[in-house]
DNA sequence: TCGGATTCATGACGTTTGTCATCGCGAGGT
DNA sequence: ACCTCGCGATGACAAACGTCATGAATCCGA
C-alpha cells in the first residue's frame, strides 16, 4: 500500500478553501496536509510539510499562484504543482506551462478531474483542460515587447499619460508611442479597448 | 425533531458548487435538495423543489444572484436568500438588501458561518459581513442618476465616444456631457478612471 | 560584424475628449 | 403655480490623445 499522497491547498478565500479541502480529504489516498491564504504563504509551508503536490488558486494576494509555482520549481523541485482558476486565460496557461505547472483546469471542472488530475500529475503526468488549451492555441504570443506590455499595465488602471510616464520614469512622448504600438498590435482603437483585449487574453 | 433545512446552491464553478455542497450536506440539519448552475435554472428549480434556503453566488452567467433573489422573492416569496461572493462591492450590498435578500457574505469567511447564516435566514433573521457592512456605509449611495450609469456601463467597454452614442441611441455631445458630469461626482481625471472606481464600488 | 529588434526620445499634426454655457421639455414636489 | 431635477441636445474652446517621421543607443543572433 502506498503512502497518500501530501498536498497543499493554497486559496484566498477561506469558505473555498475549507470546502476544497474537505472534499480533497474524502479521498483515501490524498491527504490535504497544509492549507495557505496567499501565496506568500505557500512557499514555506510546502516545504515545511514537503507536500507532493501543491494545489494552487491562480489569483491570490501577495504572489499569485504561477509565481508560487515558480519558487517553488526552484526551492521543492520534487513538488509537483497544479493551478486551478476562475479565469482561464490563454496567457496564464503560457506562463503556468513556462513555470513548470503540470496541472492546469477551470473551476468549471468537476471534483472527480481534480482528483484524478492530482494522481496524475503526482506520477509525473500532465493534464491541462482540452478547451484552455484550444484558446491558447487559437490566441497565439503576445505580440507585445516587454515593455509595452509593462506600459500597458500601468495603463489598464486609466491613469492619465503623464502619470503612466512618471510612474515608468518615462517621456510622456515615449509613453504615447508605446501605448500606440500596442494598440495598433492589438487592433485596438484606443488604449483602453487595448488593456480590455490584452486582459482578456491574459497578456497582462 | 424539525425537519433539516431545503437548500439551493447556485454557483457557476462546478468545483466550487460541490464541494460547497458536501460540506453543507455534512451538517445534519442541512439537506442541500437541488444545485444550479446558472441563474436562469436556479428559478424553476427553487420552486420546484419549494427549497427554505437559496445559497447564490454572486456572479453568474445570465440571472446573477441578486436577479435571481428578486425572482424568488415574487415567485417563492417563502424562500429566504443569501448570497455568496468573491467581490464584497458595497453597491451589490445594497442592491441585494433591496431585494430582500437575508443573508451577504464573501467567500473569505469561514464554514462554520456560512452554516449558522442559513440556519439564522431560516428562521427569520438576517446577516450581512460586518466589514461589507462598514464599507457600504462608508461609500455612501451612488451619487450618479440612472442614465449617468447607463451611460458609463457603456464607456466600461473601453470603446469611443461615438459607439457609446450609437449603442445608447444618443446624441455623441450628450454622452460627453453625461460622461463628464459623472467624471465630476466621482471625482476621477478621465471617463476610464470614472469606470474603474464605479466598478470598484458597485455602481456599475 | 552586420542587420534587426528593442528602448527611449522629440516634434508636428489632426482627432478625440473634457468642460462649460445654454437651451427646451417633462415629471415631481411644495 | 413655481421650482427643482433629470433628460436630451448644441456649440465653442482647451487639453489630452493617437499617429507618424525621425533619430540615437543598446543588445542579440546570424
Amino acid at each position: 500500500m502506498t503512502p497518500p499522497i501530501r498536498i497543499l491547498l493554497a486559496d484566498d478565500e477561506l469558505l473555498i478553501r475549507t470546502a476544497l479541502s474537505q472534499m480533497l480529504d474524502l479521498e483515501p489516498d490524498l491527504d490535504v496536509v497544509a492549507e495557505a491564504p496567499t501565496g506568500t504563504l505557500a512557499v514555506p509551508l510546502a516545504i515545511k510539510h514537503a507536500v507532493d503536490v501543491a494545489v494552487l488558486d491562480l489569483q491570490m494576494p501577495g504572489l499569485d499562484g504561477i509565481a508560487v509555482a515558480e519558487e517553488l520549481a526552484e526551492q521543492l523541485p520534487d513538488c509537483r504543482c497544479v493551478i486551478v482558476t476562475s479565469h482561464g486565460r490563454p496567457g496564464h496557461l503560457k506562463r503556468a506551462l513556462a513555470a513548470g505547472v503540470r496541472g492546469f483546469l477551470p473551476k468549471t471542472t468537476s471534483a472527480a478531474t481534480l482528483a484524478a488530475v492530482v494522481r496524475s500529475v503526482h506520477d509525473g503526468g500532465r493534464y491541462v483542460d482540452p478547451e484552455l488549451a484550444a484558446e491558447a492555441i487559437a490566441a497565439g504570443d503576445s505580440p507585445l515587447t516587454p515593455r509595452e506590455t509593462d506600459v500597458l499595465e500601468l495603463a489598464a488602471s486609466g491613469a492619465p499619460i503623464d502619470e503612466i510616464a512618471d510612474r515608468a520614469s518615462l517621456s510622456p512622448g515615449t509613453v504615447r508611442n508605446y501605448l500606440s504600438n500596442a494598440m495598433t498590435k492589438l487592433d485596438a482603437a484606443n488604449r483602453h479597448e487595448a488593456c480590455a483585449i490584452a486582459r482578456r487574453l491574459g497578456w497582462i
